[in-house]
DNA sequence: CCGAGTCTTGCATAGGTGTGCAACGAACGC
DNA sequence: GCGTTCGTTGCACACCTATGCAAGACTCGG
């Protein structure tokens, strides 16, 4: 291993200071003709700015801080690849944080200082599992934090979500058409702005149709709570299945149809949440509301390099909406056939 | 936001120099006397060692450089949140580098280039598809690799999988055991030293038992690629299928079942590889050979940070013994029962 | 041909830490 | 009491780049 080649070597060789060197590589103005010696000198080297010294100075490390709770949920894999090929193309690089579901407030700020230690540009919380301390930290300590999937009532944090009230409303809009008389829902966490958001808006459809919900259960996004849900939701005597998010609604169906015997559609309808790729398979097969991960990235990264590059930038509250998938785990209305 | 607080700042108020600060907190020897002093200013100033200048002048920046290609594959996620999680307890972090499939090698340098820039201590390669040349650049820019389910022969590289022979000779053992006679194989990416060992250990073993193989199709770690070869392995008329890994599997089941209206297994035993969270969901119910993921991250990390702070310590390669998990999709012999 | 304005360049310094070196004091053996 | 050794401490410098400042080069209009 040869010694690192600095700025100044390249310096010496171009002929040119120290300063021009840093100033091709950073952007900044200098001639044409400087401009070409230095990175002919450059290449000749194998020169590359070290990018330690280059944060330790201007104070921003090109490092996003992603915070994620559980990748079993599929949803959370495909999104953590996302974030990290589109940070990668926007110049940044990934720095992933895992934080248990049950971290105490001490855990998190462990994680928030080493964010911290490591002036991150900027943070994104993704999981709905991480408690809003955790967020109010983030913000405090003075780095642009934009909230993934998760929503925060009047918290003021910039937060990228799927249109969760308009995915439940439209769940209870199709299941009723689908003619279904005994509707039950295993909800999403209600700990959780998704999970009530889901919720709320499965619920005030059902009541604007004039249906009654048969019961609805909390499944804390949980496979084995949902499980325990369905069970009591099939005692009381359903015909269709709102389920809180996909991971659940595949337990569910191996509930129904494994332990229980039951047949889906057959007796009981399923619809999901998510749209992740698992649910296009044909073992599941899962009738569900997409939520367009690409597009929330997108927005989530551009809304966090915005806040980042104009620290002023208003932090918004941004819904995505995402359209049903009609799929075979529901009896589908005559009208949509 | 007030300033940054410094070591000087600490030294002023401790009445101490920085340097005895510094001293204090890289675990360099300190008078109790002193070391009292500067934890007492510390705490109250709120003062912690700047990470970057830290790394700029030790040239280690306890980062962890993490290439991953595809997270549709369950055991990778599973994976990177156990490297996430052991690596934060080294007191390491982990920077996430995604490689599609179709990289080019202007693409792996790019990456290899970046994690360089990041003075990243140490690299791990947790894929199967990423090239040998991505590994070779790696190794030759000094820097630690390990390569997580991934061999690569004579490389010299450290490297740590399942006992992927082992598994594969498990398999055949149990099929035949089974009674199956007329067994194929839809082999794991044959350009992987996992998918060629899983194969060969499976192939030796059923000639050593005296039995011909009906066919091997690669399925290169594909979900439609294992479709197409496992509609040939049924035109052959298999009646028990080794697939190269879960993944794989569960298209296999959907396509045996849904598309074809097969029995599993009464027309056609199923067996995959990794023990991926779902293939115990009662969906699929997969018989599989078990990658113990949780002792190979570990090995992994051990052997990486054994590298990290001793260069001169041998590259080995681990093999990880995992068990046959017996479930509903392939017959089971009557002496296990 | 001159003055004003613009672009370019080098000098010097900041950013915050770790560490070699030398000095210093204490402890200890004789 | 003196020489030796060892642990502690401060000084100064190194790590590598970005950037304010001032000076120089250059353009252009009058």
């Amino acid at each position: 291993m040869s010694k690192r080649v600095t700025s100044f070597d390249v310096a010496a060789l171009a002929g040119v200071s120290q300063s021009a060197v840093s100033r091709v590589f950073s952007g900044a103005s200098a001639s044409k003709d400087t401009a070409d010696k230095v990175r002919r000198a450059a290449t000749k080297l194998g020169y590359r700015p070290n990018v330690l010294a280059r944060s330790l100075i201007t104070g921003r490390s090109r490092i996003i801080g992603l915070v994620v709770a559980y990748l079993g949920n599929p949803f959370y894999p495909d999104a953590l690849e996302r974030f990290s090929r589109m940070l990668q193309a926007e110049g940044y690089h990934t720095l992933v944080f895992t934080l248990a579901e049950g971290a105490t407030d001490a855990d998190a700020d462990r994680v928030i200082q080493q964010m911290l230690d490591h002036q991150v540009d900027g943070i994104v919380l993704a999981s709905v599992g991480l408690g809003d301390a955790l967020a109010r930290r983030c913000d405090t300590a003075g780095i642009p934090v934009v909230l993934f999937n998760r929503g925060q009532e009047g918290s003021g944090l910039a937060q990228v979500t799927s249109a969760n009230r308009e995915g439940g409303r439209k769940v209870a809009e199709f299941l009723v058409a689908g003619g279904h008389e005994r509707i039950g829902h295993v909800s999403g966490w209600q700990g959780s702005s998704t999970g009530r958001d889901r919720t709320r808006g499965f619920l005030d459809e059902l009541e604007a149709l004039g249906h009654a919900v048969v019961g609805v259960e909390d499944g804390r996004y949980d496979h084995a709570a949902a499980i325990d849900a369905t069970q009591r939701l099939v005692d009381a005597g359903v015909d269709a299945l709102f389920v809180g998010n996909d991971h659940m609604a595949f337990a569910v169906l191996d509930h129904l149809r494994s332990e229980l015997g039951l047949s889906v559609p057959g007796d009981v309808s399923v619809v999901g949440y998510d749209d992740v790729p698992m649910a296009s398979f044909a073992g599941y097969d899962l009738t569900t509301v997409r939520q367009p991960v690409g597009r929330m990235v997108k927005t989530t990264v551009a809304a966090l390099i915005e806040q980042i590059e104009d620290k002023t930038a208003q932090a918004g509250i941004i819904e995505i909406d995402g359209p049903l998938i009609l799929r075979g785990s529901a009896r589908i209305p005559e009208g949509l056939r």
